[in-house]
DNA sequence: TTTTAATATTTGTATATACAATTAATGGAA
DNA sequence: TTCCATTAATTGTATATACAAATATTAAAA
């Protein structure tokens, strides 16, 4: 059935669940490949990029809970593709080997990713949509 | 942090989910007052609306899976807000009597939910965003 | 009529996420 | 210098959700 045949499609609840699933199952299947879901690809990829970065600073990024965080770096630690180190209060996470020689799949992984949604809704419609979604969730902090 | 200052600020997938969280956030807040999630409220507030809806229809219209409708209706049936009867493969859901009571304090949420969320985003721009996000959803089938 | 395929629902299991409480460390105030 | 408040991260626990397999029933085909 379609969102919008729905009993609540006017419902905003319902509409934006209804969507983030949708787009969760697309962005799943594109990072299939690698074997991450697309929140630890995203956390491993933030990592890739700024190696040493702390947990707090991913949980601000990926506007996730700290905890939250904490979980999906476990879940890479145990895959061998990141380590913590604990100095102090402050905690560094570093991806491993294994982890840097994952980098072009992931790039791949988010190009597809990319290409597929665009490619069924159009470039400047999905740009417009993040946009606007972007907006709205800045105002609903 | 705002998440158009996030470094995936410009992906879809992080976008929709971070707004999937901020609305669904204001929702539970919403319905906290009737001791139910969100889904678990629009699940209720249909079998209310059509006594004897089958699962799988509710699973149509909540855009979800048999399998979750099921342990909604599970936990509604063990706060005694709902009855399942089965006959054949078939299964019908009622309110109970202590479900039908709750029919005001629900619309008063589905109320308060709709007020604050037009209150911060305008009621146009609500209502627009809605349409968008289901025309998009519609096409992510 | 018997067998097979389709359908509706439920179970078992796994996952991402969050909240609240806890731990540990740092920096400022007394 | 010692104590307290703040900060960073983790742990315990709970939740909504999904997928795949199982169950049970009905409809269709042989």
């Amino acid at each position: 059935m379609k969102t919008s045949d729905s009993k609540y499609c006017k419902c905003l609840y319902f509409t934006a669940n209804s969507l983030a699933r949708k787009i969760d199952k697309l962005a799943q299947e594109s990072w299939s490949k690698v074997g991450l879901s697309p929140s630890h690809a995203y956390l491993l990829m933030m990592v890739l990029e700024e190696p040493g970065i702390q947990p707090g600073f991913l949980a601000d990024h990926l506007q996730l809970q700290p905890s939250t965080v904490t979980r999906l770096i476990e879940k890479l630690e145990e895959k061998k593709l990141l380590v913590r180190t604990t100095e102090g209060k402050m905690t560094n996470v570093y991806p491993t080997p294994k982890g840097k020689e994952l980098l072009p799949k992931l790039k791949e992984c988010l190009n597809e990713f990319y290409t597929r949604y665009s490619a069924i809704l159009g470039k400047e419609e999905s740009t417009k949509l993040v946009q606007t979604m972007g907006k709205v969730a800045d105002k609903l902090v």
